[in-house]
DNA sequence: GCGACAG
DNA sequence: ATCTTGTCGC
């Protein structure tokens, strides 16, 4: 995968650049309904060594089929690509993007056609500056993404119902730009926002049909894992 | 000035 | 994000 030429920039900046690479590429975001059903998707995560600054960044390939009977996705993994590499940029909430795609890029250079939808652990468009994490993935390689947060980094809402499925808005500047989603019973919801060609509605139902007995939407779930599992066996072997 | 703050 | 033990609830 390529990112688009005139969205390609620099990723050691400072924060007045970062905030200002975010201000040009949140006007290139599109938002819209998203034709389902998915069939080839990507999802990503990264976990850190809390030691050194090394990052350890798992892209999935999965391929799904929707299944009428359970409303849900059956998915199965064509491949797991994985890296460690140094972090080259700080956590400050709001720039998330700038410490995660730098890790990432090595990865999707490895995948030729781009997928239907890629899954962002992370916000989309429910950013200070609309450019999310999804959202900037989104438009640098312009494919369909869908942030998925643990918590919120932005908007008001209210608490949803304890029953899986149900959610309520959530709201930034009194528009809406996400989603607060109980995807399982009596769990903390999941904060759901467009990144990038997708919008709130589609993205909702998007993630609800990937979880089935866990909070988390099976191909993130699986890629947090494998992404701790390197950290752990990488951390392992440099003790000897 | 103070609180909030994805991973 | 990471670390960390037991413990409470479904």
């Amino acid at each position: 995968m390529k990112i688009v030429e005139d969205r390609d920039h620099r990723w050691d900046v400072t924060i007045p650049e970062a905030r200002e690479i975010q201000q040009f590429l949140r006007t290139q975001v599109i938002l819209r309904s998203f034709y389902q059903p998915v069939r080839r998707i990507i999802a990503v995560d990264v976990s850190y060594s809390r030691f050194d600054k090394l990052g350890y960044a798992v892209l999935g390939e999965f391929t799904c089929d929707y299944d009428n009977a359970t409303g849900l996705y059956n998915i199965q993994d064509v491949l797991f690509l994985k890296r460690t590499g140094t972090v080259g940029f700080p956590y400050v909430p709001g720039y998330l993007s700038f410490r995660e795609i730098p890790m990432l890029i090595p990865l999707f250079e490895q995948i030729e056609n781009p997928p239907d939808l890629i899954l962002v652990d992370g916000a989309g468009i429910a950013h200070p500056r609309e450019l999310g994490l999804a959202s900037h993935l989104g438009v640098i390689f312009n494919v369909p993404t869908i942030g998925c947060a643990k918590s919120r980094l932005i908007g008001e809402f209210l608490e949803p119902l304890q029953r899986k499925g149900c959610a309520s808005t959530l709201n930034m500047k009194g528009k809406q730009v996400g989603i607060v989603l109980r995807s399982k019973d009596r769990v903390r919801p999941l904060f759901i926002s467009p990144g990038h060609l997708t919008d709130v509605r589609t993205s909702s139902e998007i993630i609800l049909r990937f979880c089935s007995k866990y909070r988390i939407p099976e191909p993130l779930r699986q890629v947090d894992a494998i992404s701790k599992e390197l950290r752990c066996e990488t951390s392992k072997q440099s003790m000897e």
